[in-house]
DNA sequence: TCGCATAGTTCCATCTTACGGAACCGTGTT
DNA sequence: AACACGGTTCCGTAAGATGGAACTATGCGA
């Protein structure tokens, strides 16, 4: 059995619970009951437990959906703050595995936003830009969350960074079908003179890309081969991180 | 004791679950402990399995936090879907008590949009606005959402939709002052003719209001009297609410 | 540098609490 | 009307949860 020590009903309920949450529409009772393989005795009662505790609320169809504890959370906007730490580890791996400055990106309106960063830890490197928000289309991270439909270009022209900026819609395009192939996204120069960035997508959710996290360094220590290598490395620690936040096919219980 | 059913240690594990969701920020481990007043010894592996579970997650300093399942969810955008769910009865009860058009908002990029109603028992009443969206500054329910800082007023003129339409930013500020003082917005006329509303501010967090609760009638049945009860009783609902979605003060365990 | 206090985990004997099979209820179906 | 299906309640059993105490880890003050 699965139980490291003695609290085998609330790992269960977990379990329960994890099925309820990760599903995108309502579960039945007998899918619970099934997906975990638990008594039909025994699910009712947690379900029950689970449903008093606010965890858990069943629609009147008797299918059963997150309760008002996560919504309530989800209203309070504990996402972004949730996905700053959630992330942490995975982005201090990264760092680790790369040396490189990395950061993590969501869209918003129009721009990306990093939401946090890991420093290099060369002298030459990327100062702290969580905060700043930068144009989608001449950055690693805006390039993935266009490519993957979680953010959409803003109207007008495609402001000129570099002399390597795309700016034709058109050349930004086949760009971002290039990124979707390969799985992730580069910036050759395109935004500053010298600086080059990898980034990958971070899934959230069926087929729903939500943020995105980037390897940023000087063109002189970024080279071709080094790319393929970082981009790898990006390209794991995003997908851990999707992982973590409960969203690739389904899971069971088991470390 | 509290016991409904054999479940305790689920029902426990919910309870502290639920401080740590609860609590905008860290809670400690003795904090948890003494709250729910369990021992140590439990209290600890009752955490230990929330966290196993990914429902809970600590922080670099051991302070808990809500755990990936939390941040998962709300990434994937399960809060407007369950703000709907979880709303529901609460609109149902308030239909049932005034017999008028009951409507959710939430503030969408400088309008109001409305995201569930219960129709009227009237054959003289709303038709279906769900999806639809209305300026904030001359429906009630945008009224609130800018009394409370909810929802910022859009650059430009304020449209002018009747004869009734504020379209005076400064008349504007003292209606939303009279808002805030009686703790609900009302738009006789301003809208559309005829039409008269009454909404309330639904909190999700802290003091923070996310989405607002109306009811709407034809000016025939909603009279200067009426309006006094049906505001009470949209209050009353909203405030119901807000508590479901968990943060008036605290709670302790009780039916 | 060395205790001491504070914070949290592990142990263990006790017995409470959760388990699951079966009986039971409620509903929708043919 | 009788049946099958989905779910809840019952109940004896024993397994899992409990809390006090011992133990470990970490930070604090002297």
């Amino acid at each position: 059995m699965t139980s490291p020590t003695g609290t085998q009903a609330v790992d269960r309920a977990a379990q329960l619970l994890r099925e309820v949450v990760h599903c995108p529409d309502a579960v039945t009772f007998t899918e619970l009951a099934t997906a975990t393989g638990l008594a039909k005795s025994t699910t009712s009662r947690l379900l029950m437990a689970l449903e008093r505790g606010g965890l858990v609320r069943r629609d009147d169809h008797g299918g059963f959906r997150p309760g008002e504890m996560f919504v309530g959370y989800a209203w309070r906007g504990g996402a972004e703050a949730g996905l700053v730490a959630v992330a942490r580890p995975f982005l201090d791996r990264l760092g680790d595995v790369t040396s490189e400055t990395i950061n993590l990106g969501v869209a918003s309106n129009g721009m990306v936003e990093q939401i946090a960063q890991v420093e290099s830890t060369y002298l030459i490197g990327g100062t702290n830009w969580v905060g700043l928000s930068v144009p989608l289309h001449c950055a690693a991270l805006g390039k993935v969350l266009l490519a993957y439909g979680a953010a959409q270009l803003p109207p007008g022209r495609l402001e000129h960074r570099t002399a390597r900026t795309i700016t034709g819609r058109a050349a930004l395009q086949s760009d971002l079908a290039e990124v979707r192939r390969r799985g992730y996204a580069v910036t050759d120069e395109e935004l500053e003179p010298g600086l080059i960035a990898v980034a990958a997508p971070v899934y959230s959710g069926g087929a729903a890309v939500m943020a995105a996290l980037s390897v940023s360094g000087p063109a002189s220590r970024l080279t071709r081969d080094r790319i393929q290598h970082v981009a790898a490395a990006c390209i794991a620690q995003a997908n851990a991180l999707s992982a973590a936040l409960g969203y690739p096919p389904q899971r069971e219980g088991a470390a």
